[in-house]
DNA sequence: GCAGGATTTGACCGATCGGTCAAGTAGGGT
DNA sequence: ACCCTACTTGACCGATCGGTCAAATCCTGC
C-alpha cells in the first residue's frame, strides 16, 4: 500500500523543523511532487510524461505509481496545497466585515499565496478547461468563481471583471513564464513582492471602492 | 506536394471576398490550422494529437500530414500571422518619435492585436519555455523581449517589467481561459475592448510617463 | 471520356504512453 | 536468525504517439 498522503509524517527527529535542511531530508514523495510540479507548470499535464517525472526525479516510472496511485491523483496531490491555502483567505476575506482595511489585508494575503504559490496557480490557470472532470480542477474552479463573484459582487461592470482576471492571470504568467525570460531572474526578491504589491493593488482597489467604499 | 502555405491563394471568386462567406469557403488548410490553433491554446502542443486535430476538423490523421510537414510547422504556420502583425506593430512604434502620442496609439494597436490574435498569443505565452528550439518560438520571443525593453527602456524598474508582464499575461487570460468560465461569455464585444483599453493603458502609462514624459 | 495532378485515406512503423504485476532489495523488531 | 513492511524496479500490456507510403478518389483541362 502507498504511504498514505494527508500530513507528511516526520517519523524522525522529535525537534520539529518545517524546512527540509539536511537533518530532515525531503520524502521521496515530496520530491516526486515538487518535480512534477516544475514538468506540469512548464510542459502541461498533458505534455508530461510519467517517465519524464521519474527520469527527473531519479526514480523510475513504477515508484512514482508506487507513491501516486495515478498520473491524475499525482496532480490532485501536487495543486491540493494551493487550493487549501486559498480556501482559507477567502474564508477569511468573506467573514470579515466589508470594509478597505479588509480589502487590503486580502490583497497582501493573495499576494503571500501568489509568492508561495506560483507554480500550482501557473499550473491551474492555464489548464483549467482542458482537464475538467478531475476532481481537483473542479475544486480549485468553483474556487475561482467565488473569489471573484466575492470580490466583484454581483452587479459588477464587465471592467471590475476583467481587471481580476488580468490580476489572476497576469502575476501567474509573470512570476512564472515572463520571470525566466523577460528579466533574466534580475530579482531582488523583496523588490518583486513590493512591485507586485502595487500593481495588484492598483488593479484589484477600484472594485473595492466600486462596491463598498463607493461614495464617502 | 502539399499546397504551399504563404497566400491562401482563392483559385475561384475573382471579386475577392476576404471573409469566409459561404462564397468562399476556407480551405481545408485553414480549417485545420484553425482547429490546431484551440486544441494548441487549451490543451497545449505537446498535449494535443494530430489525432486530435484530425478528428475535430474532420479529417484524417494522414490528410493533416499532407497539408503540413509536420506538427511542427503547423505550430508554425499557425503562430506565424500573430508574430508577423506584432512585429509591425512594434516597428511602427519605435519608428515614430517618442510621446504621448505615439504610446497612446500604441496601445490602440495592441489592444487590437489582442483581440485578433488573443489564440495565438495565449499558446505562445504559456508555452514558450517548453518549446524552446522551435523557430517560430525563439522569433516570437524574441520580440517579446524587444518590445519588453522598448517600452521600459533599459533602466526600468523591476515594477516597470511587472506591468508589463501582468499586461501581457493578464490579457492574454482574461481573454482565452478567464472568458470561458468567470464570464459565461456576457461579452458585449466592444465593452470588453472598452474595458480592456481603459486597464491596459493603466498598466502600460507609468512606464511612458518614467521614460519620456516624466517631468514636463 | 480521359489523362494527370491534387487530395484523401488506411495500413503500417518504431517509439512512447499510462498502468499492472511480480520479483526483488533494505532494514527494523522480535 | 526470522519475518514483515516499506520501497524500488524491470518486464510487460494494450493503446496511442508522430510520421511514411502507396493505393484510392476527386477534380479539372482537354
Amino acid at each position: 500500500m502507498p504511504p498514505e498522503s494527508s500530513p507528511t509524517h516526520p517519523v524522525v527527529a522529535p525537534h520539529a523543523e518545517s524546512r527540509q535542511h539536511p537533518v530532515t531530508r525531503p520524502s521521496t514523495g515530496d520530491e516526486l511532487r515538487a518535480t512534477a510540479l516544475a514538468q506540469f507548470a512548464s510542459i502541461g499535464f498533458a505534455g508530461t510524461s510519467l517517465q519524464q517525472i521519474a527520469d527527473a526525479a531519479g526514480y523510475s516510472k513504477s515508484s512514482v505509481l508506487y507513491h501516486f496511485a495515478s498520473k491524475e491523483a499525482l496532480l490532485g496531490e501536487v495543486l491540493t496545497p494551493a487550493i487549501d491555502r486559498l480556501e482559507v483567505i477567502l474564508g477569511r476575506f468573506v467573514a470579515a466585515p466589508d470594509g478597505t482595511a479588509s480589502r487590503r489585508r486580502f490583497v497582501d494575503d493573495f499576494i503571500d499565496f501568489l509568492l508561495e504559490f506560483r507554480l500550482e496557480l501557473h499550473t491551474f490557470i492555464n489548464q483549467a478547461q482542458s482537464l475538467r472532470g478531475i476532481p481537483v480542477i473542479d475544486r480549485a474552479g468553483l474556487l475561482i468563481v467565488r473569489l471573484s463573484d466575492t470580490l466583484c459582487h454581483e452587479g459588477a461592470s464587465t471592467e471590475d471583471r476583467i481587471r481580476f482576471g488580468i490580476a489572476l492571470g497576469g502575476a501567474a504568467y509573470t512570476l512564472v513564464a515572463g520571470m525566466t525570460f523577460l528579466n533574466k531572474d534580475i530579482a531582488p526578491a523583496d523588490e518583486i513582492r513590493q512591485a507586485l504589491s502595487v500593481v495588484i493593488t492598483e488593479l484589484l482597489a477600484p472594485v473595492a471602492v466600486h462596491t463598498s467604499e463607493s461614495r464617502k
